[in-house]
DNA sequence: CTGAAAGCGCTAACAT
DNA sequence: ATGTTAGCGCTTTCAG
């Protein structure tokens, strides 16, 4: 099988009848150079009769960049956040040119790992981090040695640098808001999970209740057990036991949410007229149960989006230290 | 932030007191030029202390290949089955020196979807359709351009070349000679859903049946209506109807037998003793389960790898128009 | 066994 | 307004 032959940018300047220079000057639009119309005209012409398509890695040679950037994250984040980011991500990249190159192998030993190598061997130019944990000696290294990065999550810690984080509390208030508007007297947290996402969850939750102008007649937590049987006891149990004030739920969780539907519907209980049901958290199924779920949410796809657009500023202008904080949404669907 | 300095090959050769030839010589193992081992020692030494990095954009440019495939998968596909492709294609690619570039958007008009706009512009050297659905006149302008690509997918319609495709014969087979082995008497198919991957499922699931050399005593086909409410409903006065002759379920998707599983623990069935299930698909809850979930699996990782190689053989020999079959897998679990 | 030198396709001073 | 030219960092004949 024979590679067709590429032309490149001098035999466009051939056919065109102008120099290589020329060419490039044209396709590139570079600035502070002026072209007669007539011989853009020709060049532009040349090139779409010969289909010709720059070769990228002689441009990123000359201008010593990748135009790729690496995105790492950890094996356990699931699709639809991922996905959504990386579209984000492109979304960002397109436009300037960039590319997504993925990097899995995250090795304990930091010059090893996929992105470092990369970085190290101009395959990529910079490093996104999507919801990946990286230990402090890492971050350290990029550090140091200048490497530009920014990381994605939406659950840090610690205050850090380079950083698209995420602030839930507008979203929490616009629930409770809306809960409280809507006369709901009683709200339950239901928390099924421990661990830095949980934690923080629960934690913004209690604030946003305390922040409450006008509070509700009860609010209470329910922690839930381990267990597919003990939630679901839990969950029935509550529910079952629930008095005729109007009540709504919050679950730290899309899957638990999906259980309070799922057994509010075995008792028959009414969705949302006799309890309101809102998750936090991103599901694919959220809009497709019935009723649909309303929930918190993250902002995925702008996270990815910002994430990226940090990151090739920071490769550009050296920019550096910025922190971005984006807020979730309070998504309303049918079941609150 | 100063870029720190890069250093070449050139610097390399002279802390080594050598040339960039013989530097290149020994950093690549060029065979059929040897080298005096004392030099050889002086290269590695001096490389190392430099921390050289191989620039791979000049490397690219001389070799005039970018070193990198294009990976393109449709956005819906699920998380679990295209992350464990990708870490069979990582480890396909990685002793090669490949790396991954991710093509998210595939557009109607072929020459402006991003891996064609990557290959014509020397980004990629290849393509990996990843349960990707792509139109015949993408695939007729691959072929006609010479564009090295390979399909993985495990349900393929029609008969293709450059594919990795799946056959789930043997792993229905053993799953049936299995429960026939443990005196199961009684299958029933569980036929959740209607299209391509559905109806193979069902087809390859009818034709395990009748290979049978000692046949079931019966053999049913259960077809659950659409919807949350139903499907329990239906599984429930399914189960709750069963007799007492040894039985099992076949599901067709794992999430169709994690709702039987649920319904057997309310109804008290015991699993595997009175009932034993069998779901078609991976999930990562397979194995969590409890009792755990045994499955016919696809061979994930093997078709991420495999997709890779024979990517990287067609690329490198000009191989062509080969195909590849790989098993599924009767993973036996707690459930069966 | 090793070195000198050409050149991949592009861009950007510097000339004209 | 456009052409000339010198590299970017690497590999690889071809000479020694």
């Amino acid at each position: 099988m024979d590679k067709p032959k590429r032309v490149s940018s001098k035999d466009v300047a051939r056919e065109a009848g102008v120099s290589q220079a020329t060419v490039s000057y044209v396709l590139n639009n570079v600035k502070g150079v002026s072209i007669k119309p007539e011989t853009r005209e020709a060049v532009l012409l040349a090139a779409r009769k010969l289909n010709y398509h720059p070769n990228l890695i002689a441009r990123s040679m000359r201008l010593k960049k990748s135009m790729s950037i690496g995105v790492v994250s950890d094996k356990n984040v699931s699709n639809l956040l991922f996905m959504t980011i990386l579209q984000g991500v492109k979304d960002a990249l397109m436009p300037r040119n960039y590319s997504i190159t993925l990097c899995l192998s995250k090795s304990y030993d930091i010059e090893n790992s996929e992105h470092i190598k990369y970085y190290s061997s101009n395959r990529i130019d910079g490093i996104l981090f999507v919801y990946a944990d990286i230990p402090d000696e890492h971050l350290a290294y990029l550090v140091d040695n200048g490497i530009p990065f920014v990381m994605i999550h939406s659950d840090m810690k610690d205050d850090m640098a380079n950083v698209v984080k995420t602030d839930m509390t507008n979203a929490m208030d616009n629930a409770l808001r809306y809960l409280r508007g809507k006369g709901v007297e009683r709200v339950t947290y239901l928390n099924s999970g421990s661990g830095d996402k949980w934690d923080r969850r629960y934690h913004e939750y209690t604030r946003a209740i305390e922040r409450m102008d006008s509070p509700f007649a009860e609010s209470n937590i329910l922690t839930v057990p381990r267990g597919e049987e003990k939630v679901e006891e839990t969950v029935y149990n509550f529910l079952s036991s629930m008095g005729s004030m109007p009540g709504a739920m919050f679950c730290d969780t899309t899957g638990l949410a999906f259980r309070v539907l799922r057994e509010a519907a075995r008792l028959g209980i009414k969705i949302p007229s006799e309890l309101s049901v809102i998750a936090i958290g991103t599901s694919r199924f959220s809009s497709l149960a019935y009723p649909s779920l309303s929930a918190i949410e993250a902002p995925l796809y702008e996270m990815g989006r910002t994430g990226a657009e940090m990151l090739l500023d920071i490769m550009n202008n050296s920019v550096s230290n910025s922190v971005v904080v984006l807020e979730w949404e309070f998504n309303r669907r049918e079941s609150c």
